[in-house]
RNA sequence: GCCAGCAUAGCUCAGCGGUAGAGCAACGGUUUUGUAAACCGUCGGUCGUCGGUUCGAUUCCGACUGCUGGCUCCA
């Protein structure tokens, strides 16, 4: 759960800036801890209690933060005892008497010199003094305090603490809590401050709401699509053969691949994109020329390294005669100026020139001579833009042409470190609905709200009702740093963008200072039916890569302009979304997406009736229908039974009444039998549903 | 990469210092059926891998690998 919650915050990785810094620590100031909801109250207290409890079982603990967080609370400490689960009980044991001690949660101002004495007495975030045991975390928190800000403690019992607060009345506020998980975490989130242990809680207001939240999380769980998949035979992960975060597309998640790249396919063809198609690699110049090596190898499969052949070959084959040559000449060099010099007839001074040339050339020589068997790095490729730009190198373009817009579910590679691999939300290798438009600055707006429009038209599709785009604009201290340098060319993109938001009314959000380095972008988060959030897409404006390329256009009055390009996926990858999809539904696909469509069930397997079922089968797979038939003798129950838990969209139920009647009878997934129909309308029907993508 | 937990049949799980069991699935039969499971049988496991302790390890200990929950990172 917590995974996912991540996964939507700190934005899905499409597109992504790799040049992008670290976002600054967000600090509350005083007025948004005064909105604090009576919910992060009681969490934010609940924290307190916790480090209280601990100290009691631990009292050298060493403690840092502890804020209320989107589900709970979480209290970080230092102590050389490894807290585990089965610490829990005991430490929730405390927790309770402190909590039926109903101490008050008592607010005291202190100056800065003493707040600096009481941490060095270990007092802060202690029960007590702690001689030689000094508060050093909360020492490093009073320094994050800006000059002129009240210092204040909290004070429950002999529970003392560096907080701005604000907490519920008293512990006895404190209505239903329970821990629920142990992590490391680095002080201040940063890795080269110490590690340490983070005990993760959640409180609510009373036991119901906290029995309610578990269940909310058993029904996470219940539709995790990690469960699903495996259950309904999409996907696997060969760790052993193919290996971690590669995910293989079982039959069955192949339909819905296919049934989402038609989609895809259509929706783009009528918007105008043509596709194109390009290789999994590309020699290391592309990366070098795009910027992404060096800042980026480190999220790229390593370097493959070939034999030099063609135009490498020849130009090392020159490298290494024009350095023979140069160490030749120079040591004819030197030994011609070394005896003139014998001779009289030049300086010391030539000779020492000599020499230094010939040193050089022989430095030179040898480090070549050296590099054994010299080979050249291809890269897997880890984003599609660089290759597109390439298809758009390979042909003249007049403006005419423009906008050329450049699709293909392309599959990409990236190096996501071991720990970040998440079932089909984080893998390795993925197929992303990527598409890159080139165009004039003229046509830039409508072309970036058709993209829009292609996302609201998908979300319909889809059932997404809630969904927001995250609009990351640059900033000005980041100019020629984070950001290209055309401080211009950024002010006209952004309020380009921006206008095309406002006008289309989409719900947006605008982020300063997260831009990618070559343009603003638009990351889209949607939220699935049970609440759980996403980011599955990334748009972009890119108005840098381009030019490096040295891609152009013939303009209108015969100058050569570099295009402006939009990087789009509404659909993200088909790893994330299929991903996204399943827990969005459960698994109970639309008939159009359903890997199982519809089967036929018969009562037994009268020769007949088989030719009867036999049919109407071949005659939605003549439709591409993902149809199937179970002829066999067991009981219509068992048959039912098997499809409905293969979550079977379509069931045509067939015996000899139907046959009879030139019926089936339908029943629905989830909804039980729906009745007889004449056999032409149920297949009509079955068609409709799946050309118009019903819900 | 870091911290913690987990790893027994295809799946869900039981067991335990004396080399393993259930249900479902699969397979072979029997069963000819009206809306969520008819019956019988068979197959199936170096108990993740490697090492240590032990007369003996699936069980205890360690390392590794993978998965999971977090942290860090993320185009």
């Amino acid at each position: 759960m917590r995974k996912q919650e991540r996964l939507a915050t700190k934005e899905h990785r499409e597109h992504k800036n790799f040049m992008e810094a670290k976002p600054e620590a967000d600090r509350k100031s005083l007025d948004d801890r005064n909105k604090m909801t009576e919910l992060e109250r009681i969490r934010h207290s609940a924290a307190h209690v916790l480090a209280t409890a601990i100290l009691r079982l631990w009292p050298e603990a060493q403690f840092a933060a502890g804020p209320p967080v989107e589900n709970g609370f979480y209290y970080d400490v230092e102590l050389s005892h490894r807290i585990s689960p089965e610490d829990f009980a005991k430490i929730e044991e405390e927790m309770k008497k402190e909590i039926k001690a109903n101490n008050v949660f008592e607010k005291i101002i202190v100056t800065r010199e003493q707040a600096i004495k009481d941490a060095e007495s270990g007092r802060l975030g202690g029960l007590a003094e702690r001689p030689g045991n000094a508060s050093k975390f909360k020492i490093g928190n009073l320094q994050d305090i800006p000059e002129g800000e009240a210092i204040s403690y909290f004070k429950n019992g002999d529970f003392l603490d560096l907080c701005a607060g604000p907490h519920v009345m008293r512990t006895g506020n404190i209505g239903a809590f329970k821990l629920t998980q142990v992590a490391s975490a680095y002080y201040k989130g940063d890795e080269k401050n110490p590690q340490l242990q983070r005990i993760y809680g959640t409180a609510f207001k009373n036991k119901t709401q906290l029995d309610e939240y578990f269940k909310m999380l058993e029904e996470a769980k219940r539709r995790d699509h990690r469960k699903i998949g495996a259950e309904m035979g999409l996907f696997a992960i060969d760790t052993e053969y193919v290996g971690p975060g590669m995910a293989l597309w079982l039959p069955k998640g192949g339909a819905i691949l296919e049934a989402l790249e038609t989609l895809a396919k259509e929706t783009e063809f009528a918007a105008g994109y043509v596709r194109v198609k390009t290789p999994h690699l590309a020699r290391e110049k592309m990366y070098k020329t795009s910027g992404h090596l060096p800042y980026y190898a480190d999220s790229m499969f390593p370097a493959m390294h070939l034999p030099l052949e063609g135009d490498a070959k020849t130009k090392r084959e020159q490298l290494e005669s024009s350095a023979l040559k140069r160490f030749e000449e120079s040591t004819a060099k030197l030994i011609s100026s070394a005896e003139s010099n014998i001779k009289g007839e030049s300086q010391t001074a030539d000779v020492r020139a000599a020499s230094e040339e010939f040193l050089a050339a022989q430095k030179g020589w040898n480090t070549l001579r050296d590099e054994k068997d010299p080979t050249e790095s291809y890269y897997l490729k880890a984003m599609n833009c660089p290759h597109h730009h390439r298809i758009f190198a390979a042909e003249p373009h007049s403006y005419r042409d423009l906008p050329l817009r450049l699709a293909e579910y392309g599959t990409c590679y990236r190096y996501e470190q071991s720990g970040e691999l998440f079932g089909l939300m984080r893998v390795r290798s993925m197929n992303m609905n990527d598409a890159h438009i080139y165009c004039t600055e003229e046509q830039f707006a409508s072309e970036f709200n058709a993209v829009n429009e292609m996302y609201l038209k998908y979300f319909k599709i889809f059932g997404i009702e809630k969904y927001v785009m995250r609009f990351s604009t640059s900033a000005p201290e980041g100019m020629g740093k984070k950001y290209v340098n055309e401080p211009e060319l950024w002010k006209k993109t952004e309020d380009m963008v921006r206008q095309v938001l406002i006008d289309s009314k989409i719900n947006y959000v605008e982020v300063p200072n997260e831009a990618a380095f070559y343009g603003p972008k638009i990351d889209v988060q949607v939220w699935s039916v049970i609440g759980r959030e996403f980011t599955l897409a990334t748009n972009q404006v890119d108005f840098a890569v381009p030019a490096k390329f040295g891609l152009t256009y013939r303009a209108k009055d015969n100058t050569d302009k570099t295009p402006l390009c939009i990087h789009r996926a509404p659909l993200g990858t088909h790893e994330r979304f299929i991903g996204f999809l399943i827990e969005h539904y459960a698994g109970n696909f639309p008939l159009w997406l359903a890997p199982d469509q519809v089967r036929i069930l018969t009562l037994g397997d009268d020769e007949k009736l088989l030719a009867y079922a036999k049919e109407i089968l071949a005659e939605l797979r003549a439709n591409m229908v993902r149809a199937e038939g179970d002829f066999g003798t067991d009981p219509i129950k068992a048959k039912i039974a098997e499809a409905e838990k293969a979550k079977v969209h379509t069931m045509l139920v067939i015996g000899g009444r139907d046959m009879d009647a030139g019926a089936v009878s339908v029943r629905l997934h989830g909804k039980g039998n729906v009745g007889a129909k004449p056999k032409a309308e149920a297949v009509a029907e079955i068609l409709a549903s799946i050309k118009e993508r019903r819900a």
